[in-house]
RNA sequence: GAGCCGUUAGCUCAGCUGGUAGAGCACCGGACUUUUAAUCCGGGUGUCGUGGGUUCGAUCCCCGCACGGCUCACCA
């Protein structure tokens, strides 16, 4: 048994002593009448001059009690609700001894309380309440975290998120501005109307990516089931089923690395458009991201010290010529896997020798594209090899009908034209069986049922991924994902 | 998965050449009717992440482990 801590006992002993001497159980309380939130008592009464109050204004507000000035025969604290922090002014005149001195001698620092009162602007030029009446309405057993020392250990912050949100109110706009941009992203969508689906999260494969899944066990079935990589193959036959457009945000897990670009659940959106093109969903893109833009404060995007201009149409290029721009390397030319494995070499890469040229010139892309991608930056043209859903470009059978936007280096979305020639997309499924075969776990699953819907017929149709968080990273400049995902995965401590 | 750094009170941190720990805030008791990092008086509440080793003696030195952060690799 570990010794309790001090200040824990301190306050359950207190608790206990209130139960006790005093009749009242705090957490017996199970409503408050709130009428009035700070933000708006702040904004309503800023007018009062100091010294002045309002007594004709009678205000019901609640909060938790961030400080606690004492001084005898009066006492100031700091009420924080959700919107905003206000000072309270209690005075032993004013409540009466019975209330004052129950205020006094039970109310701390992290308990919750509502109050009743009039607006009041102190001699010092402070907006207050000077509070006529104040209820506990429940107690805190732990203590909060340091008042201006803050909380900045990591750790905490991502475990005890709750700690987090208390003391730092950016933490919270953060997560406001995280619900904003999915609303937004919403509201594009509808707007174009495009109808909201929910597909399975638990299902037998977990196809429409390249990715390591997780795997779960169901009892009853007796059955290995996997958590879903991504939404497409379900969506996509949704359209077959005659829904136009169709969207779903949500989350995909990932049974891989967690760094400040990955955590293994993530959200994504992805729409499906019929008779709509790679083309389209560009305009999509765009238009998604500067309506979510102007939801949480407007095109004048920074990133990390870097402005991004998104209010120009985003630059657009293809692999090749930005491969060919970087490394001197024209792929377009190099016409044998062998060539461009000697120049891989050449170039001091890792060469197994069974690479084709497509995967190497994806390698060359990532190693020396990829971060040079600052500003939005659609990347056209991959090849059919790395793009087994996408439709083959009809110039070049080699390449597809498909983009990614980086911005920062990173990649945000993904879209093609998805490929609806069923002959095809068995050969593409066969090529990644192949692949996993030959030791590639990310490769893709054969979806036998999904062929047999392409079969059924796919209209022509555009489809579009997002990468949520990420994007919600970019529109709150955060450094982290963890930053902007509540509750992000972590190894349990001990 | 690899490298580097970190882990000391509820929080933020200090702790010298090895001699069993300290500050501010928080907390507890008291004073105080306009404070706002309130002030004043009194109180230290800690298996110094964990398991070993070296040593008369370890928060400190050495090794392992755990958790976290950063960088790199892979992935969105």
């Amino acid at each position: 048994m570990q010794p309790e801590e001090e200040i824990f006992k301190q306050r359950k002993e207190k608790l206990l002593r209130l139960r006790e001497e005093e009749g009242y159980d705090p957490y017996r309380i199970e409503k408050w009448e709130r009428t009035d939130m700070l933000d708006r008592i702040r904004k309503e009464f800023d007018h009062l001059a100091p010294d002045e109050t309002d007594a004709s204004v009678h205000l019901r507000s609640a909060g938790r009690v961030m400080t606690l000035r004492k001084h005898g025969k009066a006492m100031f604290a700091n009420l924080q609700d959700e919107t905003d922090t206000l000072q309270l002014y209690f005075q032993f005149d004013k409540m009466g001894e019975a209330e004052y001195g129950f205020v006094k001698k039970w109310v701390d620092t992290g308990d919750w309380i509502g109050v009743e009162g009039h607006p009041f602007r102190t001699q010092r030029g402070e907006l207050t309440i000077l509070v006529t009446k104040c209820t506990l309405l429940s107690k805190a057993l732990r203590t909060m975290p340091d008042k201006w020392g803050g909380l900045t250990d990591t750790e905490v912050r991502y475990r005890q998120r709750y700690l987090d949100l208390i003391v730092h109110p950016d933490v919270r706009n953060v997560f406001r501005k995280r619900s904003a941009i999915i609303s937004s992203v919403r509201k594009t969508l509808e707007d174009a109307g495009t109808l909201e689906v929910e597909t399975p999260i638990l299902s037998v494969l977990a196809g429409g990516a390249n990715a390591r899944p997780f795997k779960t066990f169901h009892n009853a079935l007796g059955l290995d089931m996997y958590l879903r990589i991504a939404t497409e193959l379900h969506l996509k036959r949704l359209v077959v089923g005659m829904f136009g457009r169709v969207y779903e945000i949500g989350r995909n897990f990932r049974n891989e690395g967690i760094d400040t670009m990955h955590n293994p659940e993530f959200t994504a959106m992805e729409v499906y458009w019929a008779y709509a093109d790679v083309e389209d969903m560009m305009r999509l893109t765009e238009d998604i991201i500067r309506n979510a833009a102007d939801a949480v404060g407007g095109r004048h995007v920074t990133y990390q010290g870097v402005e991004l201009d998104i209010e120009s149409p985003f630059r657009r290029a293809t692999m090749l010529d930005l491969v060919r721009e970087k490394t001197g390397i024209d792929f377009a030319a190099v016409s044998t896997d062998d060539e461009a494995r000697a120049i891989a070499r050449a170039r001091g890469m890792e060469i197994k020798g069974t690479e084709s040229r497509f995967a190497i010139m994806n390698a060359m892309f990532e190693a020396h594209v990829e971060d040079t991608l600052i500003q939005p930056t659609f990347v056209l043209g991959h090849p059919t090899e790395i793009s087994p859903l996408a439709k083959r470009n009809p110039d070049n059978q080699d390449y597809t009908r498909r983009f990614e936007l980086f911005i920062c280096g990173r990649e945000v979305a993904n879209a093609f034209s998805e490929l609806n020639d069923p002959l095809d997309q068995r050969v593409r499924f066969e090529d990644q069986l192949k692949k996993k075969e030959s030791g590639d776990e990310e490769a893709h699953v054969f979806d036998e049922d999904f062929i047999n819907a392409i079969e059924t017929g796919l209209p022509p149709t555009g489809g579009l991924g997002v990468g949520i968080d990420r994007l919600v990273m970019f529109l709150t400049d955060s450094r982290s994902i963890r930053d902007v995902i509540l509750f992000p995965t972590m190894r349990p401590k001990e």
